[in-house]
DNA sequence: TTTTACACATATGTCGTACATATGTACTAC
DNA sequence: GTAGTACATATGTACGACATATGTGTAAAA
């Protein structure tokens, strides 16, 4: 019967679509503000903003509610306020923010998914930069990171190695932003990685690229080279989750 | 004197360095131990949290630091509360929070021209698996838009079809997350271009590739070559930064 | 005149309390 | 057994008080 009436609803209208007023806080509804008003008043990193209590009035509201919209800012970077010197607008780090809610017990396989395959994208793009901006320093290393991986056989040491060559590559992009995303990221490769080793196949050794591969790629061949053996490297991975 | 006396103290210690005690506030310590409440505990999304006076006392401070601690949480999706109900873990959206501070004027120069490389790596990238999921339908819009630019002369309006055409592209993906990069990332590129256009150097036609040229190399072209040409078409516009 | 020392004003930081409001629960009446 | 009501409870909002750091002005000392 339950069940019955629940369609019938439905059947009427699709209540799902219908979420009219997004009930926000008061505090919520000053964020909102907070945020139009910094946007609009087009403030540069250093520039000082009212008082709190200024705000409080302008607005209406408590200062306790202006604190609690303001603190959300900080979190951000975006207002730092020192004791008597009042509160300023700060450059933030755009990327610190997102390492918060970086926890892969925190998000969905499909939205896993779709991040393992952006990584996969920006690995395979990626191959242009490295070949303009590779030195034999950079080769070395990776080439250390190889020599270990073959005198090492615990999986777990494997796993690590393996992060790290990716991460070389990463470092030698010399492109801060995407260093900081892939090493924002991390939590998210190593949970993929590790469940890709648990479920540890028997037909573990096929036709894939192994990182002494790409090195040799990357030290006399081309990008577009360097880019089939990466993809037939990485969609091995790809294809388990 | 005084410059003498401050060149003796940096002889003894460079006191740049020493920056020992982080002046942490009340509310940022707080944060720092919910964040590792958060993930010792292992809360998966729905779970419910303490109440704020237990936290409190827990923590040995007043109710009002705790809630400008929790507050910066529910920026960033990661708590929701309700009236009666208490706080719960939600599933927090991982982009959304960027998009708050990705604010051109806001950012440097060096993070900018960054993070307009990592667009040329994405999209670069984003080759192999456009190929994979290409439609007619989608090709089709892509023609759509390059018809409609050269019809167009406004400068303006060419712009905005240009954004359109990679926009389209993104959208091809069918990866919720590089779309939602993309989108995040509008502002900037936005900003970039606009600079560009203001620029408008003497030698405009050079050997770029076209819109068409992507078209009709994704039409039946192959990866490697589309990206030759996303190559060309877009380092143009990395030069000149 | 220059420097030092002190007092004062001020804006943020922290706390405690009171009350509003929504929501779940238990009890009561029919 | 159901509907309606009263109560308990946790979050939401507000206000007032004091702590603390920091800039500023003034007066004493060199």
């Amino acid at each position: 019967m339950c069940s019955e009436m629940l369609r019938h609803k439905h059947a009427i209208m699709p209540l799902t679509r219908l979420r009219p007023i997004e009930h926000l806080s008061q505090v919520d509804k000053i964020e909102i503000r907070l945020q139009e008003y910094l946007r609009n008043e087009h403030f540069n990193p250093g520039d000082p903003l009212p008082k709190e209590m200024e705000i409080a009035k302008a607005l209406g509201v408590s200062r306790t509610a202006v604190r609690e919209a303001i603190s959300r800012f900080k979190m951000l970077g975006i207002i730092e306020s020192k004791r008597n010197r009042g509160m300023v607008i700060r450059r933030p780090d755009v990327l610190s923010n997102i390492q918060r809610v970086m926890d892969p017990k925190l998000l969905d396989g499909d939205t896993m998914k779709d991040i393992f395959e952006m990584r996969l994208v920006v690995e395979l793009g990626l191959a242009h930069i490295l070949f303009r901006r590779k030195t034999p320093d950079f080769i070395e290393k990776l080439e250390k990171i190889a020599r270990t991986e073959d005198e090492t056989t615990d999986r777990i040491d494997l796993l690590k190695l393996d992060v790290d060559f990716h991460s070389a590559l990463y470092q030698m992009s010399g492109n801060e932003t995407i260093i900081r995303f892939q090493r924002m990221l991390m939590p998210i490769f190593d949970f993929v990685d590790s469940v890709i080793l648990q479920k540890q196949d028997i037909n573990k050794p096929r036709e894939i690229a192994t990182h002494w591969d790409l090195i040799e790629e990357l030290k006399q061949g081309t990008p577009t080279g360097f880019m089939h053996k990466m993809e037939s490297h990485l969609w091995y991975f790809f294809e388990k989750i």
